[in-house]
DNA sequence: CTGTTAGCGCATTCAC
DNA sequence: GTGAATGCGCTAACAG
């Protein structure tokens, strides 16, 4: 592979002018540029990256981990994280949780290989991060909040979403509305069931213990849960999954036990996975603003790399989604967002 | 941001001692090696892994180009090739499309910042892969060939997909069968494409040209294709979208005009996306063993990178997966019971 | 076992 | 405008 060196060498010019000559940085000749592109051409010369990161101390790339990419939502946000490096000419690079992620985390943030870094995984632990976000090596959390220097927060406001739609059933005439959580150490799951709480409060009914199931955020987990309410002396009216999948879950429950959706129970969830509009009866859900996270995390991302001290944390509303799992034979209901 | 050199001071010996004792290279004292890593630890030092890649020559890292990120098949084919460049100890980077794609393109493979790369996505030119794939930098393209040295291809039998799902269709005894096309410089709608015309000819039945549509993969081209298709003065008994989406679209037409699907005409896709089994009717459709062709395609990389002149094309099997959506009346089903 | 030294390839400062 | 020289931080070869 040829070299800078090389290409000096043929153009018959020093290294430094062959640099200058190739980037925009000092005035070059245009007779002198002109030599240099050609012998660059000639030998099929391609910039030593790693080289140029050493010398200028700066990768122009982010970073962002993610638990799984399997989600609809997170090509959203990447999309979203993209529209804005991509404008600043940074790179952006993904990187999937798993067996993998401690040596990505280990080359790519603690050994600086690149600027900044997004964080969605839940599973990268707290202490983690706090020992690796430093003035030189910025983190945004996703849906996270940690109290340390050089790392900021970007979140949906899952507590106002779950109020949203838990109101929505209260509205619809609903009281007895069952909750299934995700894992007892989700952070999201906790502010979904606060959502819920509070929505309940408001219409002065208390939390009945014997109406919150714990699930796991996966469909089968939805299906237990189902069997479980079901089970139930006395049915409740609606059934607020704290996410899609087990809510999809929850349907197909019913489905096999007979029990009518919405006409017996409604069902709702949160997150408008794509797979929501499409299963029968469309799932009621809360829809994230992904997009807009993404470009959030990317623009605080960004602030803290160029040596701004306090960047604040930032909430982004979310949208209720209503479809058919949620509508009420006799009830008029008031469709704030619409289904594909 | 502590360096060797401050970690060797603090310990009192050498940067090349400090050095091997940092890693495993050469033997250390073990009071030595005690010392460093205390004095690492007291600095907080972290290896620059510019400087390292820059000395070593390698980077230990590979990078995938996707065209997107939203299709759920993605997500296996990542798992794919990471399960095997973590047992290697690479790190694997994912690179979405879009306008990035360039900046990320030119950052991590002509610039060298990774070891190889794998291609997933029909919008790279030919030519920017002929020109960057080299000896430092083999690269293995899926779905796609191009003869190239350093270049390998993997790819799933298309062709016998396409081949084995319109045979299904004939078996049930359909003859009339519609074909709705990808992007007409879509590779994977020819080969698709030849399957469906292979498996008539076996049939002895002509290409019916009043019977080919061009859509472009989108579920929106399905549902146009579909309002075509139904228009055709005599229905075909059968439609084969090459995609997933597509035959989406088409499901949509065909309820929308209140055809039922599959007594009087059967529908098939392509894929198997995660949507085709909750769709009604389910999808009958060919799936791609997508972690097998992220195995095979870092397998293959990973030989290349290890300088193994010829490494062979592959090409992997598909699996047809019948559902509802071409359950013929006759075949004994009953649609009024559905399951997951 | 450990210290010294020479680059990896490039951008950049200082002379001219 | 251009050439020469310096060093980014590290590994590895060479000497002790």
């Amino acid at each position: 592979m040829a070299t800078l060196r090389d290409v000096a060498r043929l153009a018959g010019v020093s290294i430094g002018t062959a640099s200058s000559a190739l980037n925009q940085g000092r005035k070059v000749k245009d007779i002198t540029r002109r030599k240099v592109l050609e012998a660059a051409s000639v030998l099929n010369y391609r910039p030593n990256g790693v080289a140029r990161d050493l010398k200028t101390q700066r990768t122009d790339t982010i970073v962002v981990f993610l638990h799984d990419l399997a989600g609809p939502f997170y090509s959203e946000l990447i999309r979203g994280i993209q529209s804005v490096a991509d404008e600043r000419g940074y790179a952006t690079i993904i990187s999937r949780g798993g067996v993998g992620r401690q040596i990505a985390w280990t080359r790519f943030v603690v050994e600086g290989r690149v600027d900044g870094a997004i964080v969605l995984d839940p599973t990268v632990p707290d202490e983690v991060i706090r020992s690796t976000a430093c003035s030189t090596l910025p983190i945004v959390l996703l849906d996270r909040t940690l109290a340390t220097p050089y790392c900021l927060h970007v979140a949906a406001d899952h507590e106002d979403g779950a109020y949203q739609i838990t109101k929505h059933l209260l509205l619809s005439g609903l009281r007895r509305i069952a909750f299934v959580s995700g894992p007892i150490d989700s952070h999201d799951s906790s502010l979904r069931f606060r959502g819920y709480h509070k929505a309940l409060s408001e219409f002065g009914i208390n939390i009945d213990e014997t109406l919150v199931f714990r699930g796991d955020f996966t469909e089968r987990s939805g299906l237990l849960a189902a069997r479980a309410i079901l089970s139930h002396e006395n049915l409740p009216e609606g059934i607020f999954a704290a996410n899609d999948e087990m809510a999809l879950g929850v349907l197909s429950g019913c489905e096999a036990s007979g029990i009518k959706v919405p006409d017996q129970v409604a069902v709702v969830g949160f997150d408008d996975i794509a797979i929501a509009s499409y299963v029968r009866p469309a799932l009621t859900t809360v829809r994230q603003p992904m997009y807009e996270l993404g470009g959030v995390a990317a623009r605080s991302l960004f602030r803290a790399i160029d040596g701004e001290q306090d960047v604040s944390s930032q909430v982004l509303p979310t949208t209720l989604v209503v479809r058919d799992s949620s509508k009420r034979p006799s009830v008029n209901d008031t469709p704030m967002a619409q289904s594909v």
